[in-house]
DNA sequence: AACAACAGGCAACCAATGGTTGCGTCCCTG
DNA sequence: CAGGGACGCAACCATTGGTTGCCTGTTGTT
C-alpha cells in the first residue's frame, strides 16, 4: 500500500526557502512579498512565485489591503501538510523498527 | 531559531519518485535500477539518477554484485532523515498550538 | 492637486533538475 | 563464443527556482 500522500503538497513544502516562510509567516503572523524577501537570501519576486504556489495549494491565504498583499498561514491545511509528514515517518519508522526486529531475531538464532 | 535542517537530506526525500523508491527499497530488501524501474512510472535511466543523488546522502548503499549494481537502504540515514521530519513537524505544530491557545485566550477575555 | 516613493505584477532570461531516447560496454550464460 | 541482459554515458526537453528590468497603481506628503 502506497502511503497516498498528495503530491502538491509534499513538494509544496518540500522547498528550503516555502518552509523558511512558513516559518517567517507563522512568527509574524503574517506578512508580505516585500517583508518576507528582507529575510530571506532571495528577491521579491522569488518570494512572490513561492507564494504564489503556497497558496494555490491552499497553505496560505491572501488579503489585498491597500497596495498591499497580505499573506498568512491557513492553520488547517498546515496542520494537514504536518499530519502527513508524521505518517512518512512513522511509516518508515515501523518498517525501520521491523526490519531492526527480525535483525535481532536472527542474530538470537544464531546465537542459540 | 531556523530549524537547522540539513537541505540535502530534505531535498533527496522530498521527491516523491525518491521517497517510492525508499518504500520499494525497504519493503524488498534491496533493489536494482532495473528492478525498481519495473515498479515505478519512470525508466531505469531516472531511477538511476534518483540513486545516485539517494548515495550522495548516504539514504542507500551500493554493492556491486557482477553485472548488477543491488542498492539497500542505509537504515541509520534513512532515521536521521525520519527525525527530522518529526523535528519540522513538532516546530509547525507547537506554533499552531501556541496560536490556537492564543486564539482561545483571546475569545475567553472577549467573552468575559 | 501633484508628485515622489513604495508595493505589486509581468516578461524575459538563466541554471539546475527530473525525465526521456539512443547508444556503447561489459558481464553472464546457453 | 555469441547473444542478451544490466549498466553507464551523452544529448536533449520541460519544469522550476531564481534573477533583472520595467510598468502599473496606491499612498501620502508637500
Amino acid at each position: 500500500m502506497t502511503v497516498a500522500i498528495n503530491d502538491d503538497l509534499w513538494s509544496a513544502i518540500g522547498d528550503p526557502t516555502r518552509r523558511r516562510m512558513l516559518d517567517l509567516l507563522l512568527a509574524d503572523g503574517d506578512g508580505t512579498a516585500t517583508t518576507l524577501s528582507e529575510q530571506l537570501p532571495v528577491t521579491r519576486q522569488a518570494v512572490a512565485k513561492h507564494l504564489g504556489v503556497l497558496d494555490r495549494v491552499g497553505l496560505v491565504h491572501v488579503t489585498p489591503a491597500g497596495r498591499e498583499m497580505r499573506y498568512r498561514v491557513d492553520d488547517a491545511q498546515l496542520a494537514r501538510a504536518v499530519a502527513q509528514l508524521s505518517t512518512v515517518g512513522a511509516t518508515w519508522d515501523a518498517r525501520l523498527r521491523r526490519i531492526k526486529r527480525i535483525a535481532e531475531a536472527i542474530q538470537c538464532s544464531q546465537e542459540q
